[in-house]
DNA sequence: GATGAATGAGCGTTCATTCAT
DNA sequence: GATGAATGAACGCTCATTCAT
C-alpha cells in the first residue's frame, strides 16, 4: 500500500535524523554528559517523541554505536573483496579503515573514550554485540591472511594474531591522529602500515 | 617526631586502602555508575572520611589513574634502562608491559573502555595528564629505537611511528587477551610481538 | 492563540500558588531551616516541579521576597500619590505602610529576622535591590517632605535625615506589633505615629 | 584555693577569646555561612575545644549575641544613670546607643541581617532573650519618659509608644549609616535625633 | 500521533558533633 | 585536658521517563 510505505519511509528518515544528531552529540561530549532533551532539541523532535524511536536513552545511543559500526565494517569488507590478490587486499583493508577514521572522526573518538559502561542490561547487550562484530571482522581477515599464508606470500604465523596486529597497528596510526592534531592526511600512513605489517623494523 | 610519623604512615595507609577499592569498584562498573557511598562502604570509611583524603569523585578517579600509570610506567622504564643492548631493551619492555597488564587486568580493562569524559576542568586535566605520560612514554621508546637503527640493527623507519606500532603491537595482544577470557598466560605472547615487530609476516 | 494563553495563565497561577507557599513557610522557619522539597510538598509539586519555575532555592527565595517587596511599594506609592495636599500624603503614607503589614504579616516577620546572608552572587544581587528599592523609596518620601518645607508646613531640616526618620518610626510600631502580640489593630497607631513625626515629644 | 582561681581565670580567658573571634567571623558572614572549624581556627583551638566551653555552635552564637547584647545595655544604662536630669538622660541615651553601633559595626550588622532563624530549641530561647532583653529596656527609657512627663518637660503620651519611637529613632540613623557607607561620624546625628524627637517636624 | 510539563529517585557533598588517643 | 579524624544524616539539584492533553 503506497500510504503505508510513506509512513514507513518517514519513519526511517525521522530515526535516521535522530540517529546523525545523537552520533554528533554522542560523540563530543560522552554518553553521561549528554541529556535526552538536547538531542531531541537538535533533532527538532519532542522529548516524548524520541520515545517512539527508541526505547530509552541507551537504546538510542547503542542502536547508534551499533549501526555506524555495521556501516563501517560493511563498507572496509566490500572495498576489501573488490581487491583482486591477497598483497592488494591487504592494503585496501588498511586504506578503507584509516579513509573510514578521517571521514567519522567524532565517532571514532567514542572508541578512543571507550564508554562501554556495561552494568545495565542494554549496554552488556551492546558490549556484547562489538565483540561479536569484532570477532567477525578478525576473523574475516583471518581468511585474508590464511589465503596469503597458503599462496606463500606469508609466513606461517598464527593467523588470528597476525589478524589482531594488523588491525591494531592500523588503530595505532588512527589513534595517534586523532589524538595529536596534525593538517597531514590520515591515509598518509597507510605505506607506512603496510611496510612494517609486512616486513617488520629489522635490517636485513 | 615518631607520633607525625605513625600518623602519617596511616594517613597513607589508608588512602592506599582507597585507592584500591576505588580501582577495583571503577573497573568493574565505570566511573558513572560508581557512587561514593559504594566506595566508602567498600574501603571501611564513611562517606565524609573520604572528602579527607580526596576532593570528591573526580579527584578520587584521577588520582587512581595518574598514580597507577605513573607506575606501570616507572615499572617498564626501570626495567628497560637494566637491560643491557637494544634487542633486550626491546623484549624486557614487551614483557614488562605484558606483565603489568597480567597482574593489573582490572585496571587495564578500564582503558578499554576508555572513559575519558572531558567536560569538568579535572578530568580534562586528567586527559592532559594521559596524554603527556603517553608521549614521554613514546618518546622513551622511540630514543630506544633510535638507538637501534644507529647501531644497524633497525632500519630507517620513523622512529616515532615505529615506536607508536610497537606500543600498539603491545596492547594488540594486551586487549585481545583481556576481551577473550583464556587460560594462557598473557606472556605467552612475547614472542610473537617480538617476532612480528622485528620481522613482519611477509614471508623473504 | 487561546492555547498558549492558557498555558500561560496556567504557568502564572502555579508560579503564585509557589511563591505564595514559599513565603508562608521562609517567613515561619528561616531560609536556611527550609528544604526545597518541604515548600514543594506544601505546594503540591513534585521536587523537580519547582526547578521548572525557579531556577533554584536562592532564586525562589530572592523572587518572593523581591517581588512582594515591589508590590508593596507601588501600593504606598500609588495611595499616596492619590493623596491631595502635604498633610494628607503623610497621613496616607503612614496608614498605607501599617495596612500592608497588617496584611502581610509573615512577610513581615522575615525583615524582623533580616537573612539577608549574602556570600552568594544570587543573595548579594538580592541586597543591592533592596538597598536600591529602600533609596527610591526614602527617595519618594523625601520629595514629599520638600514639598512639605516649601510649603511652610515642615521646618527646613535635612530632607533625607527626615523621611528615614519618619520611615523608621513607622516600623517603629509595626515592629512592636509583630513583636508583642496584641489584638489591636496595628492601624489603631497611625495617629500616634503621625502626632510624634510633626509635633514631637516636647511639651511647648 | 589559688591553683582552682588560675585555672577559672585561664578559663574566662579563653572563653572571652573564642567570643571575640567568633563575633568577628559571624559578623562578617552570618551564622549559616560560618563553620565551627573556622572559628576554632580562628581562636587557636582545636575544634573538640571549643565544645568545653560551648555546647555547641548554636550555644556560641547565642551566647556572643547574648552577651555581648547585656554589655551594650549596661553601658548605655550606666551612662543614663549618671547623667542629672531627663532632658540629659534622653541626649546621653541617644549618645551613648550611637557610641555603641559606631564601635561595634560588624555586630550590629548583624541585626541589620537579622537572622533569628528560630525552629531549634535553642535558638528560640535566644529569641526569648533578645526580647525579654528588649522589653526590659524599654520599660528603663519608659520610666525615664515618665520622669518627663511627669516633670512638665513631655507631652503626656503613651510612655510605651514613645519609648519604642525614640529607639527607633536612633535605629534610624544607625541603620542609614551602617547601610550607606560615610565617612562622616555617626555621633554626628546625635543633635537632629534629639531634636525631631522633642519637636517634631511641624512647623509651629 | 505529538507534545513537554511533571515526576521523584538518586546523586555528590557538607559540616556539627563525637570520642579514641 | 586537648585533639582533630571520623562520622553520617541531610541537603539542593538533575534528568530519564511518563502520560494527560
Amino acid at each position: 500500500m503506497e500510504r503505508l510505505e510513506r509512513k514507513e519511509r518517514e519513519f526511517h528518515t525521522r530515526r535516521a535524523d535522530i540517529l546523525e544528531q545523537a552520533e554528533k552529540i554522542f560523540s563530543t561530549k560522552g554518553y553521561h554528559n549528554v541529556t535526552v532533551a538536547e538531542i531531541a532539541n537538535a533533532s527538532g523532535f519532542a522529548i516524548g517523541s524520541l520515545y517512539q524511536f527508541f526505547d530509552g536513552k541507551e537504546h538510542l545511543y547503542t542502536t547508534m554505536i551499533s549501526e555506524k559500526l555495521d556501516l563501517m565494517y560493511a563498507e572496509i569488507r566490500q572495498e576489501v573483496n573488490a581487491a583482486k590478490d591477497v598483497t592488494d587486499k591487504i592494503v585496501t583493508l588498511i586504506n578503507a579503515h584509516l579513509k573510514f577514521v578521517e571521514n567519522n572522526t567524532d565517532f571514532c573518538r567514542i572508541f578512543l573514550r571507550g564508554e562501554n559502561d556495561a552494568l545495565s542490561e542494554i549496554m552488556t547487550v551492546l558490549r556484547q554485540k562489538l565483540i561479536a562484530d569484532y570477532v567477525k571482522h578478525i576473523t574475516f581477515i583471518e581468511n585474508l591472511l590464511k589465503m596469503g599464508i597458503k599462496s606463500g606470500l606469508l609466513r606461517a604465523l598464527p593467523p588470528h594474531e597476525i589478524a589482531s596486529a594488523l588491525i591494531h597497528l592500523i588503530r595505532s596510526a588512527a589513534s595517534e591522529w586523532l589524538l595529536m592534531p596534525t593538517k597531514e592526511s590520515l591515509l598518509s600512513k597507510k605505506d607506512f602500515i603496510q611496510d612494517i605489517f609486512l616486513n617488520g623494523v629489522k635490517k636485513v
